[in-house]
DNA sequence: AAAATTCGCAACCGCGGTCCC
DNA sequence: TGGGACCGCGGTTGCGAATTT
């Protein structure tokens, strides 16, 4: 009845695998090659191993042309687009990748991949310990490692900012560049903004002040301006339509609705005037951080904000993310540029109140 | 310089499907 | 045909290295 049992588990070895065990294992199965049956391998090799380890040995470290070291963005591109189709099924995503286990890019992701892609735009500043790369190192790499598309999204806007009092956080300024009195997006940072769905909010307005990333410290919004232009991105709905939301381009507010508790309305924090801000954007008040998110789940029974994308400012980000958000995240990268549907684009032609959408 | 903390990766664990007796 | 072993996969853990405090 049945098979014998694979091993004598009091009596194997376990943990990691020495120099002379990987010889012995590479040395058997170059000769006799596995013979289809693990279980027995160990014995023959003359190893004190589970056949299950040897297996994991040999397919993740020492079987031949076994790919070790950095990813290449191609392959970056190629797990990102995997992801999103099929989610964590590694094994078949490693057949896509010659060389790679699905060990490996199951670590990569977990490790790397997801952070990059989840915080790359996130300055974690206050995060202790927390290893991260320059913000601009952060852009680039981040945008080289989504699928490659075609986008009709401007890839630099411009703002015309002159006698304004701008202040931007060092996150901010490492997507903003000023070039004789215009603000810039970096256009790397800019496609980056639109491939996941957020959008370039360009304004003729005369703004008296700007703000961009932390509001903290020296960042905090004047709130008893009645005249102060605050600048924020973020992916948004083609239009306001959440169900206790608002929309009022007239007076050059756009926003969505009453926030929860910890999450103020904007509007809220003063007579501020042309507020542009999506639906996805949120301002802590109380903690006095900036946000904006590609994509959030607002649960009104639960009285619960979930942003899930990306903050920016001096916040520490939720970066334990569900698979179908990053799913999401990364499908909006060719879905949303290939139709716009969720970038803000400003129509040179029209007045200065009005954003289009697309 | 030492302790604390976090990261990265190899290896293990457990489960579900398949295979074999 | 049923029960148990095997296989492969994805999730988790453990630990040394790296980094920060």
């Amino acid at each position: 009845m049945g098979r014998a049992p694979c091993c004598d588990k009091a009596n194997v070895k376990k943990g990691p695998w020495s120099p002379e065990e990987d010889a012995k294992l590479k040395e058997y199965i170059d000769k006799q090659g596995t013979g289809g049956n693990w279980i027995s391998l160990p014995q023959k090799a003359g190893l004190k191993r589970c056949g299950k380890s040897c297996r994991l040995r040999w397919l993740n470290y020492l079987r031949p042309n076994i790919k070790h070291g950095e990813f290449s963005d191609d392959e970056d591109r190629i797990i990102c687009g995997l992801f999103a189709n099929i989610g964590s099924r590694w094994s078949i995503i490693a057949a896509q990748l010659p060389g790679r286990t699905d060990n490996d890019i199951k670590n990569y992701w977990n490790t790397k991949l997801k952070k990059k892609l989840m915080g790359m735009v996130n300055n974690n500043s206050s995060i202790p310990h927390q290893r991260k790369l320059p913000y601009q190192h952060q852009a680039a790499s981040f945008s080289s490692l989504l699928p490659h598309q075609t986008s009709t999204s401007p890839s630099t806007a411009s703002y015309n900012c002159s006698s304004t009092n701008y202040y931007y956080t060092p996150a901010a300024r490492s997507v903003l560049t000023t070039n004789n009195d215009l603000l810039e997006l970096n256009s790397s940072f800019s496609s980056l903004l639109s491939s996941v769905g957020g959008g370039v909010v360009p304004i003729h307005l005369q703004p008296q002040e700007i703000f961009l990333g932390s509001m903290q410290n020296n960042y905090q919004v004047n709130k008893d301006s009645s005249s102060s232009t605050v600048l924020m991105f973020g992916g948004d709905q083609a239009s306001c339509s959440s169900s206790d939301g608002s929309c009022n381009n007239n007076n050059q507010i756009i926003s969505h609705g009453k926030e929860l508790d910890q999450y103020h309305d904007y509007r809220q924090m003063g007579n501020l005037q042309n507020c542009f801000y999506s639906n996805n954007s949120r301002v802590d008040v109380e903690n006095q951080k900036f946000m904006i998110s590609t994509g959030c789940s607002t649960d009104h029974h639960q009285q619960e904000y979930k942003p899930n994308i990306i903050s920016w400012g001096d916040d520490e980000t939720p970066l334990d993310y569900g698979l179908e958000e990053i799913k999401q995240l990364i499908s909006s990268t060719t879905s949303t540029t290939s139709n716009n549907c969720n970038s803000f684009l400003f129509d040179e032609n029209k007045t200065e109140e009005k954003i289009m959408y697309y």
